[in-house]
DNA sequence: TTGTAAGCGTTATCAG
DNA sequence: CTGATAACGCTTACAA
């Protein structure tokens, strides 16, 4: 205890056996006969040796068996997201047979000094960029510099470097085309924030969309109903969702008979503000979400909404990432939403 | 391209100087002339050098700059809670001066072959055990072996680990004592889940409770009123809070005048429940919550609440891992709920 | 301020 | 199946 950690050699010594062989009954990867390996693991025992120090067994492979996640927000913030959530899931099941795991990072952390793990100084074997857009284009050059293999979800980075992203605005447009199916004529659109730092507002036609989800999402929808109204939210939460929705139903005489929103969660807004305001849904009005997560307390409430793959998209990511690392190089993938009809639209009431 | 990576011996070569002086470019440890800092710079972008190998920097050094944070769940479940993402939060904050990164981990993951980055293969220089209860303890046996120091959070892992805890028995027995200084008697408790695996019921008297903040948090309430109904939830959600009020309201004769719940989710379900009965919070039914989150959605209603320093929590984790690896070595924290009156309690209607 | 030298603890390779 | 050898790429006393 009071000396330094037993290293392979002394096992090795130890077991009177060479340290490859040592080596080789921890790593497994050449037959050992059981008379050796027993003699080596006692040895070990006996040392109170517990195995390859990883730091040095990443030295020798190059491998250190951590993939990097980056976030352009507070942590904190994104896993209040439910879709980023389930990509985390998805994304951790497909790294972990590569024995790897998940590191989180942020982009550029402007609080903390520049002492932070960080792109640039932590032992990542490949990195996977969560919505790049902004400056999380300069981690993606940091990380291009290493020349270690990226995947980016929900965002374009450029031509090389294999992309997942979503049909987001052909599948919101088949959520406005039910609607039309209906037969609604007047529907707003609530959307995510427009850039970020975005203050929820309307968003009139001139104003640039830097989002990329919340642009072609828009897009979608706008194909169906060119002249909508169009409300942007500061985030995706049932509450800015419920403070859009007092605004977009405010005025009885011009009332949209349906909300087409950007999220589940800013749809479970609208749906209570539709409450707040004695309209019923969906007979009074009908409201689409995005993203087919689970609404925790928003029973008996089903949402019509599109159910995107999210953790499907994490998977492919971690997938993406364990092929680049094999040599062969990674496809970009699209994944489909899968319009769901819930309890929430239905035709307009006869005016 | 082509052939490999620069080292740092080569940069120091092309800049006509020696590993060492290039080597403390980089780090910045030791002064060196603007002029030589610039030659080395330059070797460095000619030849593509994007600053020291992170696997060999820390095999050197003996510090990866990588702290494990080990759940007994899912990532996704654990990342549902967000007591647990507030703690994360101040977790990664308390980390990041340290230079350090937060590196995700299961404990032990039965549905994953052997391969998966694990506490044994991991280049950790510490790690924080989340809820230590169940298997979480081998996770410990392995770090222990490893000789890495280990910070839990609530949750108890020997007299030698220094733990963060909260004062939940005391503060679960404030809001007991609220309710009974309003002069509340019939008082039902709705706990978090018994035990790994719990499916919703009535806890008969008899029923061990393994999870330590279940036990305590009960305990607390207990000690007002012993002899309240405790129902346990299967998990900290709105709808398992929903499903579990319908139960404990369903019968107008024996109806509690207040329920006290073991999480703000909780609360915010049995709310629901009660709105969905047609009883009226307050006035009808009194409803106490626990952690002080922010639930999305739950508006106009505060919670009368115990305030829990999620974050402070993750932050004295990371406070601990910090001070021993400095090698002082910490010392167990227990914090303190705050009391926080919300507008969901009041006086029983007069019988 | 800069250079020299000696590892850090493993594991891949190849020969026996 | 086992052993000798040679890196992996960097950092840090210590000396100059």
């Amino acid at each position: 205890m009071s000396t330094r950690r037993a290293t392979i050699s002394d096992v090795a010594r130890e077991a009177g056996v060479s340290p490859s062989t040592a080596s080789v009954v921890f790593s497994g990867k050449t037959p050992v006969t059981d008379a050796t390996r027993r003699r080596v693991l006692d040895a070990a025992s006996a040392l109170g040796y517990t195995g390859p120090d990883p730091r040095a067994a990443s030295l020798r492979r190059g491998r250190s068996g951590i993939v990097g996640v980056v976030f352009e927000e507070h942590l904190g913030t994104a896993f209040l997201d439910p879709v980023k959530t389930l990509m985390m899931d998805g994304l951790s099941e497909a790294v972990s047979p590569l024995g790897a795991g998940l590191l989180l990072l942020r982009d550029h952390d402007p609080t903390e000094s520049g002492t932070a793990a960080s792109l640039t100084t932590a032992p990542l074997d490949a990195a996977v960029l969560i919505g790049c857009s902004g400056h999380l284009r300069e981690s993606l050059d940091a990380v291009k510099a290493r020349g270690i293999p990226v995947v980016v979800v929900e965002g374009d980075a450029g031509d090389d470097i294999p992309r997942i992203v979503l049909d987001n605005r052909e599948a919101q447009r088949q959520a406005a085309s039910h609607l039309r199916a209906l037969g609604h004529r007047r529907v707003a659109v609530l959307t995510l924030p427009a850039r970020a730092g975005w203050q929820a507002g309307w968003l009139l036609d001139g104003t640039a969309v830097t989002i990329d989800v919340t642009r072609e999402r828009l897009a979608g929808a706008l194909e169906v109903y060119p002249d909508a109204p169009v409300y942007a939210a500061a985030g995706s939460f049932i509450d800015e969702g419920l403070a859009a929705g007092r605004v977009l139903l405010a005025d009885p005489s011009h009332r949209p008979t349906a909300v087409i929103a950007q999220s589940d969660l800013l749809a479970a807004g609208v749906i209570r503000a539709a409450e707040e305001a004695g309209l019923r849904v969906p007979e009074d009005v009908s409201v689409t979400g995005f993203d087919g997560i689970v609404v925790d307390g928003l029973a008996p409430y089903e949402l019509t909404t599109l159910v995107q793959p999210a953790a499907a998209k994490g998977r492919a990511a971690g997938q993406a990432v364990a092929a680049m690392l094999e040599g062969s190089d990674a496809a970009s993938i699209r994944f489909t939403c899968e319009f769901r009809e819930g309890n929430t639209t239905a035709a307009p009431r006869p005016a």
